[in-house]
DNA sequence: CGTCATCAACGACATGTGTAGTTGATAGGC
DNA sequence: GCCTATCAACTACACATGTCGTTGATGACG
């Protein structure tokens, strides 16, 4: 999966989708469409048009199999989703990891179970550096 | 200032201009159009458009003074980044606020001050919670 | 062999967005 | 009293997005 090639930002459905994809590693454009009709009505060609905007966009690759298609994800959930808090601290947080949190803290608050895991992955983080 | 009626979702420019805003209290398309021009070339029209549609969609407050109108927030910074937040964490992340900071760590991870500081700020606020 | 179901391709359309030009009012300098 | 600069209003336009319908291929079933 490579690294971090400058791909056009996602948008909410894309990111639905793409998330689908990543909890599933190859899929279908049927397999998708009946995950998300779990959720909301949606007609399968909307699936596949968003879809295929994100082959175009390289976030995905198809895989011809005979007449079906199947798709994985080009990025790795992990470095996308890295890289997409890495824009929002830039554009709307002025840099400041800290300021995410803090708006994080406002507006949904966390459990004080969360708030120990939080912690924990934090210290994590510092000793893997040291 | 309003708590959380629904408004529409911020885009990119807009939340520079509201990020504009909330720094100065209130503004006039001039003074905000100087500030952007700083850093990108852009028209006066332009900004005023962005600051045009906010107002229409419940953003920013007009106030009228003679030819010149003055512009603020509707919503504190606050409410707004607490919120959109919110929404990154449920839409993005599985209502998973663990989820979050992972995503942060990877993508860009913290200097250990800011680690120390991220770490006091959780603790702060299960302190005020409890 | 013809019909039916399945799937991808292509086209379409309304809406939001980022960008900016043109027009029209207004106020101050000469 | 006119000219020029300033400011808001309106219009415009290309592009992305979310949504879907229609068409065309292809394989299964009778």
């Amino acid at each position: 999966m490579p690294k971090a090639e400058h791909l056009p930002p996602l948008s909410g459905a894309q990111i639905e989708i793409m998330n689908l994809v990543w909890g599933r590693g190859e899929v279908t454009v049927t397999e998708v469409w009946k995950a998300l009709e779990e959720r909301r009505p949606v007609a399968r060609t909307t699936v596949l048009t968003v879809i295929d905007r994100l082959v175009k966009k390289g976030w995905l690759r198809r895989r011809a199999a005979g007449q079906q298609h199947f798709y994985s994800a080009a990025r790795s959930r992990e470095a996308t989703l890295g890289g997409l808090v890495e824009r929002l601290v830039d554009t709307v947080f002025a840099g400041s990891a800290e300021n995410l949190v803090v708006a994080l803290l406002d507006g949904r608050g966390v459990t004080d179970d969360e708030a120990k895991r939080i912690r924990n992955l934090i210290q994590q983080s510092r000793r893997n550096r040291s």
